[in-house]
DNA sequence: GCCGTTTTCGGCCCGACTGTTTTCAGTCG
């Protein structure tokens, strides 16, 4: 079990308990373990072998217990004791945004609500403007909530998919299953997945594969199954038409209608590439088929390797989970030749942002650092707020003393367009800030965009001469691939980066590469694929 | 429930926001 889940059971717990109307500090202490352990992105077992769960503040005897238990059976039993008064459903009305255990208390005690069909059916038969502390425009917010649930209902992110992949993957090893591959959207590498897709050459083995995923027929050579909740589609083919099908598999539509693919008259191909040269086109990778708006022509698209450097890391110093000398080992590990250290600033109190005091203690452990680092160069960078009025979190001075400023936004998202807009284009024109983080802040599957002309700040970015992120975390992806080519052709750089809060976020720049990919940017078109000399001539103050 | 200690019980993070109220409760990060 990952710790992340048994810190799901102690949500759960806490949940149950102000269901019961228990004391508001023994709640509150379960969500303090919560919080002083969310950092840790490891296995429960692993964090008790490293005295994690014994040595964090606020985790005590009890709730050490119930780790402990989950770590031997699995389950906690106090959980399950607490969850025998309600309804096994009434926990999933905590996933719509607005209700908490007070007032899914309230719908179940006076409306015998439990679960989010039966609270919808409430909200149109306007039941809920009935009972205290509820009135219209929450019975309206908590709809569109709903709506928006089930939009996303068996959506999942990129890097789920992947997972789920692997897992599928894994288990067609076991059986001996060779000949299969991803294939459509997660080929395709789009950044929402809503079927997970795979191409089979006929074996043996398929019976057992098929078997296994449950899977049912739709057609003569299609299946589908259901994973965890996640719909499966498994398409069949023959050995000699594993390529031409894998090609027609992936898509989209539309990328095969503009290269003609259906004029192809032969079958059998020994790969992609040779599809592509029968049509007379340079090969186009998966992820850029998606773009219908790129040219058919060969591009110099980005790889992993050609990321010189790592930017947009968090550390221990704000909300990261690693200290800037592991930062600086995975740095080395991966041949990077410079880190842009950018903690939060002193706004974000949520994530421990750094005040100047702080950040003068970063400082001097960046140049002691650097002072014995050969391989690679750590830079004194912020990930600094944009606060609500477009100034920015320190003043001119601090600023002035970083080698490169990232500006975000991070609090106030209800603003009109017309004031987001202006409040990141004064940021924008601050001449210490160098890239615009996560430009539209949404979360994908989770948050909109901030209200924002997108094409004003573009504009304005191009003509300062500044840098947008390309956000390579699979919730974000942002700045989106469909606003690459406008961004480039204003000759804006794009900047792509992991905003990286652990070791596993910090890969996630391969999502940021396929995205670029997608979006058409080639290496000239990245900022950090300049080494670093070039960076700090380029993007650094001093 | 956790912590800290003036060691056995009293205090516990907090500000912003929203929507409901008519002065505040609930939620969120």
């Amino acid at each position: 079990m990952q710790l992340k889940d048994a810190l799901d059971v102690l949500e759960e717990i806490a949940f149950y308990l102000e269901l019961k109307g228990e004391n508001v500090f023994k709640i509150n202490a379960f969500h303090n373990a919560v919080r002083n352990l969310s950092k840790y992105d490891i296995s429960l077992n692993d964090a008790f072998e490293k005295q994690i769960i014994q040595n964090t503040k606020g985790v005590g005897k009890s709730i050490q217990g119930v780790l402990e238990e989950l770590k031997n059976s699995g389950v906690s039993s106090l959980l399950e004791e607490l969850k025998k008064d309600f309804p096994e459903s009434l926990i999933t009305l905590t996933k719509i945004r607005g209700l908490g255990a007070k007032k899914i208390k309230k719908l179940y005690d006076e409306l015998g609500i439990s679960s989010i069909d039966e609270l919808e059916q409430a909200c149109i038969e306007n039941k809920l403007l009935k009972i205290q502390g509820f009135g219209e425009k929450t019975q309206n917010s908590i709809l569109e909530n709903i709506k928006k649930i089930k939009d996303y209902e068996g959506k999942l992110l990129l890097h789920y998919a992947d997972e789920i992949v692997e897992s599928i993957l894994d288990e067609t090893k076991k059986i001996g299953l060779k000949k299969i591959s991803v294939t459509g959207e997660i080929r395709l590498r789009k950044k929402v997945i809503s079927k997970i897709e795979f191409l089979v050459s006929e074996e043996k083995t398929l019976e057992k594969f098929l078997s296994k995923l449950k899977a049912t027929k739709n057609s003569s050579n299609n299946f589908a199954s259901n994973f965890e909740g996640y719909l499966v589609h498994i398409y069949t083919t023959n050995e000699e038409q594993f390529y031409f099908d894998l090609f027609r598999t992936t898509g989209t539509e539309d990328f095969l209608k503009k290269i003609s693919f259906s004029k192809l008259d032969e079958k059998n191909f020994y790969s992609e590439e040779d599809i592509f040269k029968s049509l007379g086109y340079d090969y186009i990778p998966p992820q850029a088929r998606e773009n219908i708006q790129l040219d058919l022509r060969k591009y110099d698209f980005p790889e992993l390797k050609d990321l010189k450097g790592l930017i947009h890391v968090h550390s221990i110093y704000s909300d990261g989970s690693n200290s800037i000398e592991e930062i600086l080992e995975f740095a080395e590990k991966n041949n990077y030749e410079y880190v842009l250290l950018c903690d939060h600033s002193k706004s974000a109190f949520y994530a421990n942002g750094l005040d100047e005091i702080r950040l003068k203690e970063q400082w001097k452990e960046i140049d002691d650092l650097n002072s014995k680092s050969k391989k690679v160069r750590i830079l004194k960078g912020i990930e600094c707020d944009i606060l609500p009025d477009g100034s920015l979190d320190f003043d001119d001075d601090i600023l002035s003393q970083f080698d490169c400023v990232i500006a975000s936004v991070h609090s106030k998202f209800k603003m009109t367009k017309n004031e987001m807009t202006s409040r990141i284009v004064k940021a924008l024109k601050n001449k210490f800030v160098k890239i615009l983080g996560h430009p539209t802040g949404r979360l994908l599957l989770s948050r909109e965009p901030y209200p924002l002309d997108l094409d004003e700040v573009i504009n304005v970015a191009a003509s300062e001469g500044k840098s947008i992120e390309l956000n390579c975390n699979p919730h974000r992806l942002d700045l989106d691939w469909e606003y690459h080519q406008k961004a480039i052709s204003r000759g804006i750089k794009i900047t792509i980066s992991p905003d990286a809060h652990s070791f596993e976020d910090m890969t996630y720049v391969k999502y940021g590469i396929d995205m670029a990919i997608k979006g058409g940017l080639e290496k000239k078109n990245i900022v950090n694929c300049m080494g670093v000399n070039e960076f700090i001539k380029n993007f650094c103050n001093k």
